[in-house]
DNA sequence: CAGCATCCCCACTGATACTG
DNA sequence: CAGTATCAGTGGGGATGCTG
């Protein structure tokens, strides 16, 4: 993910981080629990390995979030938010909400529902 | 911009709509009040007439901005954002907040000062 | 299971010129 | 001033196979 080099305006920097097309949901997920790689990617439907590993790699360079690695078999990862990465929740946890009123004035109650989100 | 076609998430929606690299800067300017497209450009360092033009119609197309036009010489336009467009800067305006803490973290307290957010 | 490497496509972005 | 059209570069993202 190119980052730009110099900002306008601070929520430049908030949206560079999370620009990636799965990086919300990762952050979402993330939130609830620690998870590792493979229950990640059960959890998000179409995301490649190497896109989950790839955009983990760049939300930890960004300083949101951690992991700690069992160095023995069978190999054990667990990736979680940082504090840093529960400010960017701030964000995303309202563009969930926001998300959900947008369904909601379309008539997508049958998605939501779906979802356990009624 | 490719949106998705299905959603495993609401908060997938509102981060396609604001993906744009320019957008929730564009949101920002129309927050605080109505703007001609000229004004816009003039107000974001780096953005090309093109990519302004097409952003604004991403946004018209989603529905959280609106555009008044004057038929008659010379060309006047205003966009600004619906009521949509109102709860999507809920958001932008999170990201804003967060952008400005994570630049407090890293001392950036001179970049934040020259935009006179300090 | 975690992670990396390679190949490839196309969407996003940019630069420029043109029309009403 | 608002908006469109064309051409081109790049990097984000997908598919697949390999390694520890």
């Amino acid at each position: 993910m190119k980052m730009r080099s110099d900002y306008t305006c601070p929520l430049e920097l908030t949206h560079d981080i999370i620009r990636g097309k799965w990086k919300p949901l990762i952050l979402w997920l993330l939130s609830k629990s620690g998870c590792s790689p493979s229950a990640l990617k059960k959890s998000i439907p179409g995301i490649s390995q190497k896109m989950l590993l790839q955009h983990l790699n760049e939300l930890l360079e960004c300083g949101v979030i951690q992991k700690t690695t069992s160095e023995r078999y069978p190999l054990k990862t667990e990736y979680s938010l940082t504090q840093r990465g529960q400010k960017i929740f701030e964000a995303v946890s309202i563009m969930q909400s926001v998300g959900i009123e947008m369904m909601l004035e379309d008539n997508r109650e049958d998605f939501l529902r779906d979802k356990g989100l009624l």
